[in-house]
DNA sequence: AATGAATGAGTTTTCATTCAT
DNA sequence: GATGAATGAAAACTCATTCAT
């Protein structure tokens, strides 16, 4: 059973994401759910038939959202240096202001909840920072690697310093996030 | 009487492993543990007082031999950049290796089950790759950044690359893996 | 919803009890209990929070129920000896009636289960007697000692005699209680 | 199994009364037992053949050994009241002296774990006191009740009076011990 | 005889899911 | 649709007893 309030969807599921960050989806009973986001535990079974359920559908959500907020307000027309270092800034900002949701589907991602179809969907996610990757190679101004290894050198050094800063390991100024697009220009440029 | 066999915890931290690998952490329960390792139930509880130990020992178990095997044959004397090579191609292997264990260890890191103290402990972990990277800064080799950053880098980087290589999206080969490094480099060098 | 019944913990209770009975505090398991009440065995973890808490609110409730039995009926105004006969049959004719209740309650008062709150509590029943005693002492009915002195001899000789009537010992009748009273009143009386 | 170290019987026993006193019979584990009395468990099953018996036996030595010491030294030659007052001080003795045995006796004996033949047993202990109140019925010097009112009379007061000692609630002294039997007297007396 | 590790049946407790209201 | 009490299967944990040394 769906619908009728599409707004306790949303919040089942923000309560979801809160009680992840803290315990993990192996922490997460449908009674804590229920009682973090303030509605009765048979309430979660008239939007989601189960748990699993539940759990792929919020993922498929916010592994939307997390695309959609990701590649807001890149102009192909700029310069490819701009394009890129907006691209860095913005996955930088989303990460830290989506935390929570960005743990989460990494948790998730590799959990035995998630079923075969939404993790390939999970490819997609790098499709637009892939094109900009060939365009880079194209104007030779990246490295003629495969896109995967400049994408997990982008994306593996954003998603630890990220980590740290959360975590109050290592807190990220102005300076700080400059010396980081940095490193990432210097180990993609050719 | 039989003699408390110290081979026994080994024994149960193989199985925890092997089924971690499986089913991941939530999938582990006692009994299938028990039967994984071939023994009753109630034995586990001669070796650990209860679930949350066995994972936390499991854990510093697992965390300390990692940094064992991580910093094996890392001869200081050797010029820069073969160390740093030697380090990077270490944790790639390791990883690659050992990459269920690696993954638990993550896991755990961000589970409710974890310790404050074990939390800390895991730190140490990256001391040794901090050193390197301070005498790298001090050589004018790598940039004179922040360890922390440079360190993000590095790792965030594997990490990544291992993930696709294990689960089959970007299979590593020699070619691949010296691209990788060369990444790694001119992300640090000055 | 169903709602909660108030009444089940009652019923709880009772089967408890019921079960003591049968085979004592010791045999009291959660499965047979949950079975002797007719319900499932989560059910009992609604109401109560565990094993530990269910015995001590059972201890309790029986604890307050007896003072309340024990103490009913007795008329202030009548003859101290009319008085302290009521209370004297009161607590017989109870303690025959309710002989499990009453053992379970010495028996938890024992238990590794009972919590130093109850324990105190437990004195609380004595008050009544203790008062009546205090009165028999300032109009020079009964004998000048010490409260506890006087309560040992009374209450000890009716637990003693009811458990071999219950035992099939001893069993009374009219002429026995008689004589039983008239024991007890020469035991306090000047 | 028997035999070989009969001291050893003795440290299980003793250990067994002093973890009764504490925990109750339900809170003896075998486990326990066997830490307390400073042997492995395995021993314990070389002196006895399980729990129950180990039990029964401890039960039966100190039921003997109790009426053993209950009705020493008493001269069947004195006056009535010096033996009654001999045999009342005994038992007041004996009960503070060895609470915990007596504490384990009458747990045992409301116990699931004590055989017919045990209880039927225990009976023998009233004997010496039943054969003294006969002779006081017969001397005109105590009531001409049965004689289980007029044990139940002293003893459930001797057992209270020791219970509130043992647990500090209300301590003796010369002076109260005085008045207790002075109690008990007027109690029995014609 | 003595040990204490090992066993596994049995116990307590949890939790996804159902159901009466 | 909403509730939360009720369910019962499965999980964690205990403990009397056995057994290899």
């Amino acid at each position: 059973m769906r619908t009728k309030d599409e707004n306790k969807t949303r919040l089942i599921f923000e309560a979801a994401v809160r009680l992840i960050k803290q315990t993990g989806v192996g922490g997460l009973t449908m009674a804590r759910l229920a009682k973090e986001a303030d509605i009765a535990t048979g309430t979660l079974y008239i939007y989601f038939k189960n748990k699993e359920e539940l759990l792929n559908e919020l993922y498929q959500t916010l592994r939307k959202e997390t695309m959609d907020r990701f590649f807001l307000q890149v102009d192909p027309s700029e310069p490819y240096k701009i394009c890129l270092k907006k691209v860095w800034m913005n996955y930088l900002k989303h990460r830290i202001e989506y935390y929570e949701e960005s743990f989460f589907l990494e948790q998730f991602y590799h959990s035995a909840f998630i079923t075969p179809e939404q993790k390939a969907l999970a490819e997609d996610m790098k499709k637009p920072v892939y094109d900009l990757i060939e365009r880079g190679k194209k104007e030779q101004i990246i490295k003629n690697y495969d896109k995967e290894i400049l994408f997990s050198s982008m994306l593996g050094f954003l998603r630890e310093l990220v980590a740290d800063h959360i975590e109050g390991r290592y807190i990220l100024n102005e300076e700080r996030i400059e010396q980081g697009f940095q490193v990432t220009w210097d180990s993609l440029k050719t």
